[in-house]
RNA sequence: GGUCCCAUCGUCUAGCCCGGCCUAGGACACCAGGUUUUCAUCCUGGCGACAGGGGUUCAAAUCCCCUUGGGAUCACCA
């Protein structure tokens, strides 16, 4: 590398941000963090009909929350800007008319209706679809006339004949024929720049040195090619990143799942765990380490390593290693990242639990291992939050109970005997061994005792430890819970 | 259909560029055990792939060709 590379992450503002965009712009940013360049944000919002700021504004925000920073960028400046294609357009217009002199372009005036007849034709004959030229072989001065007389004309690019080779550091190189490339439209009729005229204009007002983008785009990278050749300007290198596939094994769109990186912040999959599954779609650290770090990201990323075929999006995967990162927070992390969805799901509000912070504390550290992702705590711990004489109860659950005999007067027997050993508080390990004791002493399984109790305590069946549970009740609550199940399960 | 891209366990991948260390390694999932009051975590083991066919070579997952399969793209969208 002779001099620093400069790469780019370049989202159109129509929606929200895509993983897919996401991994893209994740590794253009290791990239450069690893060979010391900058990474820049470009908006290439030149569809006003799709374009919103509200979308740009939430694309800048998921990038922030995977935790990484541009160097330059709409919101940040820099001496390559505007970083907005919708504020450029007197550049691109100076650009086109540059071309439209050098005779690498040319005013085109066939109508919308000739051009799809043209296409219906060639379609009908199983010829390629492109443009006849019929416009490029008009004297340029009659055009030249034809528009200042306010004539509706776009601006297509004149393609040379000739083979270009491009380099591609993740296909190797990408040899292509003039023949195959159509004299595409970079200004439209309204005069508005078109997205392959306005890619290369701005890699090369700002310098980019690599483009690293999705696969999608290498059958664009021929009309690319041939402007910067028309600009007399030095192609970057490129990198076309393997496709992320659905799990039909077609691009990934919302028909097979969420694809939007805020879905899955949403859902509360931790951000380390996004980034290193993102990673992990087309690179890989080495041979068998799976979980790594953003540090070990930037310090091994290396763009040829990347693999060449698309990979399928496993959801399954994904949440795995949501549990794995989550199981590794700080309790106090994992807390803060909790809490939100907790009052989201109307347990408790935020006030309520910071009060008892000590208590919630170890509510969540007793579901830790339990847990994937954020969202799912709430319904977990629900049956701390509820009314002692109400706690909610499932069918599979209270059937998994009636299968024991005189359940009622289980818990009824076991309240009396735990009462005055948890008057002054619940010491969870000290009961772990006397309960079971007293339960083998009264010739009971220990499914017989523990499943009643825990359907008393939670309403279910399975859950954390048992002990554990009763510390977060609290004596009183444990002592009601138990006469309450008893109650009920002596009525029915 | 044209053009382009791709091809290792069901999935993500290591190995491929610079053939031998590959009786192809890791992870998810799955299956079977162990731990646990249950669930989860955790631990152990198992299952399971070089798409097919030709070359080249003493030797091919690795190089070449063909076939097959999959994907992307064919706009005055990006």
């Amino acid at each position: 590398m002779s001099k620093q590379p400069r790469v780019r992450f370049a989202p159109s503002p129509t929606g929200k941000l895509h993983i897919g965009g996401a991994r893209t712009a994740l590794f253009n940013w290791a990239y450069a963090r690893r060979h010391g360049g900058q990474f820049l944000l470009r908006i290439e919002d030149t569809d006003p009909e799709r374009s919103t700021k509200e979308f740009e504004r939430a694309i800048l925000e998921g990038l922030h929350w995977l935790g990484i920073q541009w160097d330059e960028g709409p919101d940040l400046g820099g001496p390559c800007g505007p970083y907005r294609q919708s504020e450029k357009y007197p550049q691109y217009r100076e650009v086109a008319k540059r071309l439209l002199a050098s005779g690498h372009a040319y005013h085109c005036f066939c109508t919308t209706e000739r051009l799809d007849k043209l296409r219906a034709e060639q379609e009908a004959r199983k010829e390629r679809q492109v443009y006849d030229r019929l416009c490029a072989k008009l004297d340029p001065t009659e055009s030249a006339r034809r528009v200042a007389a306010g004539e509706k004309a776009v601006i297509r690019f004149h393609v040379p004949p000739g083979e270009t080779v491009c380099i591609d550091h993740i296909r190797g190189d990408v040899r292509f024929s003039h023949e195959e490339v159509d004299d595409w439209v970079m200004v439209r009729s309204d005069g508005s720049p078109t997205y392959n005229f306005c890619v290369v204009c701005d890699d090369v007002d700002m310098g980019i040195t690599h483009v690293f983008r999705g696969e999608e785009h290498l059958v664009n990278t021929p009309k690319q090619v041939l402007l910067y050749q028309a600009l007399g300007q030095p192609m970057p290198e490129f990198g076309h990143l393997p496709l992320m596939l659905g799990t039909d094994g077609k691009k990934l769109s919302k028909r097979t799942g969420d694809t939007a990186l805020q879905d899955y912040r949403d859902k509360g999959f931790p951000r380390e765990a996004v980034v290193n599954f993102l990673c992990l779609q087309g690179w890989a650290l080495d041979g068998t380490s799976v979980l790594f770090s953003v540090d070990q990201l930037v310090q091994h990323f290396e763009i040829k390593d990347v693999q060449k075929a698309g990979a399928i999006f496993d959801p399954e995967k994904f949440r795995w290693m949501a549990g794995e990162y989550l199981r590794k927070e700080p309790l106090a992390t994992l807390v803060a990242h909790c809490t939100p969805f907790v009052v989201e799901a109307g347990l408790a509000t935020a006030e309520q639990l910071s009060a008892r912070a000590k208590w919630f504390e170890e509510v969540v550290k007793t579901e830790q291992p339990r847990i994937n992702i954020y969202s799912e705590l709430p319904a977990r711990i629900a049956y701390l939050f509820q009314p002692d004489d109400a706690v909610a109860t499932n069918d599979a659950a209270l059937a998994a109970v009636r299968k024991h005999a005189n359940t009622a007067q289980t818990l009824r027997d076991y309240r009396e005997w735990l009462a005055p050993k948890i008057a002054t508080g619940v010491d969870a390990a000290a009961l772990r061994d006397t309960s079971k004791a007293w339960a083998a002493e009264k010739g009971l399984k220990l499914p017989a005792f523990f499943q009643p109790v825990r359907f008393a305590l939670s309403g279910e069946v399975h859950g954390a430890d048992l002990f554990d549970v009763m510390v977060l009740l609290g004596s009183e609550s444990v002592l009601r819970r138990l006469e309450a199940a008893a109650s009920r399960l002596a009525a029915t």
